[in-house]
DNA sequence: CCTTGAACCTCTAGTGGCTAGAGCACCTAT
DNA sequence: ATAGGTGCTCTAGCCACTAGAGGTTCAAGG
């Protein structure tokens, strides 16, 4: 029924000094503590923290998920707003993955450039690195 | 000949506070001051600052920066160092961008899971940032 | 019941790579 | 001589944790 912060981070794959860090930041509630003032956690608070868990894991910001745990708590509301922030999300992603692409263009070229046997000072590798100029995009 | 931080800045496109960061941690040398305290650059800080902004735009880290320039400083050695480094850039932006598109696709699959009118007690989406074993991967 | 040691507690500081702000001094143009 | 744009140092903040110190509590075995 009740288990410590150890067992809670088991079961969800959190972290123990995460769990504490995600209480003092509001984004789940202060447990029960024992006699001792150890914390005990309820079935409830392993089911928000697998949210939290989950939603970090799919790259939301902590804002995000306050935002979502929020929406979360008017369970009538339509889910407009919710989806909302998966796309935005999904946007931003898409955006990362885009500019990674231009890096490795760019980066895949300049490894090619140069085969290691070259003096510092004529490898082109390091060339690139000095200079913009001969790069293709603005990365 | 001489010039300002306001000036290296515009010149390299690097912020003002940043510069003074980068000499704090060693990557630039402390230029000359004036009588007044105020620093003075030369072509060659604008160089290597141009050379270290244009690898952090590449993405390498400031400690893979530092070791570039170190190796710098013997011309007649090898470039293999070198190329190591730029190879293992190109390695870890590969690994994020595949980290990155499985993250799309489960993102995508979420966001079109749900049309935005549900109520938010009944939203796919939410059901999704629940609950990891509605995902195909593991991201 | 007592002891052991694993797990818990709080608090502070560190990570990377800057960025912002306070409260001053200086430099250049008029 | 003065105005204001630029420079200086120092401190704190950002995100999302992570590490460590120094102490307390809990559960299992004797």
């Amino acid at each position: 029924m009740h288990f410590s912060i150890g067992e809670l981070s088991k079961k969800t794959g959190v972290k123990v000094p995460t769990i504490r860090y995600y209480e003092q930041e509001g984004l789940i509630a202060p447990p029960i503590r024992t006699d001792g003032n150890q914390r005990r956690y309820q079935d409830r608070d392993r089911e928000r923290l697998a949210f939290i868990r989950h939603s970090r894991d799919l790259g939301l910001t902590m804002e995000a998920i306050r935002d979502l745990l929020n929406l979360s708590a008017h369970p009538q509301a339509p889910c407009e707003n919710v989806d909302r922030i998966a796309a935005d999300q999904l946007e931003a992603v898409r955006e990362r993955i885009a500019r990674l692409q231009r890096l490795e263009t760019e980066l895949a070229r300049i490894v090619r450039s140069c085969d290691g046997h070259h003096p510092i000072a004529e490898c082109n590798v390091m060339a690139a690195f000095s200079d913009h100029g001969k790069c293709d995009g603005d990365h």
